[in-house]
DNA sequence: CCGCGGGCCTGAGAGC
DNA sequence: TGCTCTCAGGCCCGCG
C-alpha cells in the first residue's frame, strides 16, 4: 500500500491514540512478519509510554520512554486500525471489510487511555523492530535513506547531485530511497507526469557536468513536493489496502493523472486527439506515462 | 560501489 | 462455479 502520503496519513491517525499513552498490554499473534519479532518483543514494550510518533521515509517511529524506538513498516499491505472501548458502532461499521480479516491482525497494542491499535497485514511484508534511540543513526534500515522530500533542505541541487552520472532511468532513480525518501510506484509516476519528464530519460540528464541542477531538476522537485502535499491533504490513495486509522478511505486515487490509467486520454494533451496513457515495465514494475507530454 | 532480478506472501480480478 | 494465471502501493539480498 503505502508510500509517504499514506504513511503520513497513518501517523496522523495514530498519534492521538498513542502519543502520551502507555503500552498497557501488547499482543503478538504472529511473530513471522518480514523478520520474526523477538521473543521479548512485547516485554520490551509493555509498561512504557509512547512519547512521540514520527515518520522517516515510509517508516513510522514510535519513541518510547524506555529509550527504545519502535521502527515500523507497512510493507505492501499493512494497515493500522484504532478502536476505542465502547465504540461498537465503529467496529460494526467496518466489519464488512474483507481485506480486514482478523486472521491478519498480527500485533495489537492496548493503550492505557483505552484505545486499541491493531496492525493488520495480509502479505506480511511489513515489519517491526526495536532499536535503542542512541543507535538509531546507525540503524541499517534507516542509515542510507536519502532526504525527506517535504523538508526545506530538499531542493533541485540535492536531487541533481544524487542523480548526476547515473545511467539508470529517472523512474528507477526516484524509486531509489537512497536518492530521495518516501516515493513509490504511484508518486514517481505522478511526479514525472507533472514535471513532463519521461520515466525512460536517464537520471543523469537532470544535472549538468558538475552535478549542478538544470531546469528539469527544478521542475521535478516542484512536482514531487506538490504531488506529495496534495496526496497528504487527500488522506493518501486507497487502491486495495490503505485506510486511515479510523477506517475511512483516502481520496487521492481520484486525482491520478497517469498511474493506473493505461489507455485513458492524457489529461494534459491539447486538442481533440489526446494521446493515451501508456504502460511499460521498468525494473519489474509498471510505469504509466504520456509519450507525448513527457520528454 | 552500483544496478538489476529474484524472492518474500496473500488476495483480487480476469479469462477460460 | 471454480480453476489458473497475472498482478499488486516495498524492500532485502545476492549476483555480475
Amino acid at each position: 500500500m503505502p508510500e509517504l502520503p499514506e504513511v503520513e496519513t497513518v501517523r496522523r491517525g495514530l498519534a492521538p491514540a498513542m502519543e502520551g499513552a502507555r503500552l498497557a498490554k501488547v499482543e503478538v499473534r504472529r511473530r513471522d512478519l518480514r523478520w520474526p519479532l523477538p521473543k521479548n518483543f512485547a516485554q520490551r514494550l509493555e509498561g512504557h509510554t509512547v512519547t512521540g510518533l514520527g515518520r522517516r521515509a515510509k517508516y513510522l517511529l514510535a519513541d518510547l520512554s524506555s529509550g527504545d524506538v519502535l521502527v515500523m513498516h507497512l510493507g505492501m499491505s499493512g494497515s493500522f486500525r484504532v478502536d476505542h472501548d465502547g465504540a461498537k458502532g465503529v467496529l460494526a461499521k467496518y466489519h464488512h471489510e474483507k481485506s480486514k480479516s482478523p486472521a491478519h491482525d498480527h500485533v495489537v497494542f492496548h493503550m492505557s487511555n483505552g484505545a486499541t491499535v491493531t496492525f493488520n497485514d495480509p502479505r506480511r511484508f511489513g515489519s517491526m523492530k526495536l532499536v535503542a534511540r542512541s543507535k538509531l543513526d546507525s540503524e541499517p534500515l534507516l542509515r542510507s535513506i536519502g532526504p525527506e522530500p517535504l523538508g526545506n533542505e530538499f531542493d533541485a541541487r540535492m536531487l541533481a547531485r544524487a542523480c548526476a552520472g547515473k545511467k539508470t532511468s529517472l523512474k528507477a532513480a526516484l524509486s531509489d530511497q537512497r536518492k530521495v525518501a518516501g516515493l513509490g510506484n504511484i508518486y514517481v509516476c505522478e511526479a514525472l507526469f507533472r514535471a513532463r519528464l519521461s520515466p525512460k530519460r536517464l537520471a543523469s540528464t537532470i544535472a549538468g557536468r558538475n552535478g549542478e541542477p538544470n531546469a528539469r531538476a527544478a521542475a521535478l522537485v516542484d512536482a514531487i513536493k506538490a504531488v506529495l502535499h496534495d496526496a497528504i491533504k487527500a488522506g493518501g490513495s486507497s487502491l486495495r489496502d490503505h485506510r486511515r486509522a479510523d477506517g475511512s478511505l483516502g481520496d487521492f486515487q481520484h486525482n491520478f493523472q497517469a498511474y493506473d490509467r493505461e489507455g485513458a486520454p492524457c489529461p494534459a494533451c491539447k486538442g481533440k486527439n489526446k494521446t493515451k496513457i501508456k504502460r511499460i515495465v521498468q525494473t519489474g514494475r509498471s510505469t504509466f506515462y504520456c509519450p507525448s507530454c513527457q520528454k
